[in-house]
DNA sequence: TTCAATTGGTCTGGCCGCAGACCTTAGACA
DNA sequence: TGTCTAAGGTCTGCGGCCAGACCAATTGAA
């Protein structure tokens, strides 16, 4: 939950804002006000946070809490006993079923929304936060259209694991427009309603920020047992 | 958790077969001792498993547990706050991209399995319940080519999620048939490394499964209010 | 000037799952 | 016949999360 809390403020609240309030704030990311304040009281620790009482109090971000080293975000992997692969694998399967459905099921307002975001995001390209901002947006903007609460979960949940990681990938503007042309695409792809289309330019999408992180972190970690997951003879009872 | 120890037994365990030591199987299915032991004192109250002590002592599955009434899902459903559509979406979503992993990743060997199993599934078309712990075995082995721990997880929970819904649908040997057939296809379109190919038949497979649910439930629980995730602002904030 | 409203801060009790030690049973085997 | 062993059965304590009540500070509005 920690984790998560970070993330939060990670990706979508600029410096010098103010968080909700502890108790609608805790509601909206489902969580309990105990719990909540846990992420709190840690961001704060690191100076990320501060929080003021009275009727005009609240919750403000002060500044970006640190990026995680490269072996710190190893560490993490390892510790979750998950790799690189399994989380791009997802990551890989929900966007792409995502922008195949939002194809299928945007409504018009969701496009104009989505197109609204990409003079934004090309205004952003010399910007690396910024441009990631709008970038996770974007994405997540897109897993509405899709109509899949499961779904957007699952996205959002790949976003945050990643979140770290894109952080340590040396972005160079030329990446960021190529990024942005492949969004053109997509968008282009749901408002004329051509799922395989926009199966397609995700799918390209998503295997050039791949390839970048595959790159930083190396092939993968050892990944040597296949943990035969429920399957206690699964292939024997056959 | 209680959940996941009646699907495992709803699939994989025959009546009249012994559980493994709990021991054992807390430590498989990821639970602890104390957990799995509630859901088999669950699953015991209602008669399908019993225990003995001793040496020669274990658990063994009885009877298989009352199905439940289509009732009893749709209440299941709305408590849980979810609906049909969500969960045949990220079925969907995870099984066809399973099928084109499956495509580009499978081992010899694991192809050999699944065509192993296509024999055994047709020998059942007459057996409504021995059919479908192959399928579901078919399935899960299918996850498993696909060589993504936390894909295969969530394929096999949307299996025990639809479990008692398929149990419910009135399925004929015609039915069976069909159903066996895409499954040649699909691993035919594996053996000859199609990602594309396998996606497609596999669409096509879930789709037919899909509507029958689709008509036994009735369209869906009305599903007024999209539920804003975890975007406090993200659409004011472009 | 006062008070009510809004916000963060604190505390209690409860539930659930986990870990691990220990007890009880009953059949296998020497 | 006696002992060992593999199984289920029981107990205690820990930690995490939650629900909800209550406290404390601050300030805008009456």
């Amino acid at each position: 939950m920690e984790r998560l809390g970070s993330s939060v403020r990670l990706g979508v609240f600029p410096i010098g804002t103010q968080l909700p309030p502890e108790r609608e704030l805790a509601a909206l990311i489902g969580v309990s006000r105990a719990t909540l304040r846990e992420a709190i009281r840690l961001l704060a620790e690191q100076g990320a946070l501060e929080s003021y009482r009275g009727r005009t109090g609240g919750t403000f971000v002060v500044r970006q809490p640190m990026p995680p080293s490269l072996a710190e975000v190893r560490r993490r992997l390892a510790e979750q006993g998950t790799t690189l692969t399994e989380i791009l694998d997802q990551r890989w399967a929900v966007e792409t079923a995502v922008a195949e459905l939002a194809a299928r099921r945007a409504l018009p307002e969701e496009v104009a929304a989505l197109q609204a975001l990409l003079p934004l995001m090309e205004a952003a390209h010399e910007d690396t936060d910024t441009y990631r901002r709008y970038d996770t947006e974007f994405h997540l903007l897109l897993s509405e259209c899709g109509r899949s609460v499961r779904l957007a979960e699952l996205l959002a949940q790949s976003h945050r694991e990643l979140a770290d990681l894109m952080s340590l990938v040396p972005h160079s503007p030329d990446i960021r427009r190529h990024s942005s042309e492949q969004h053109r695409r997509l968008v282009r792809a749901i408002e004329k309603r051509r799922p395989a289309q926009a199966r397609k330019v995700m799918a390209e999408h998503l295997a050039a920020t791949a390839s970048f992180m595959v790159g930083l972190l190396g092939a993968d970690d050892a990944e040597a047992a296949p943990p035969a997951l429920l399957t206690p003879g699964l292939a024997t009872v056959s």
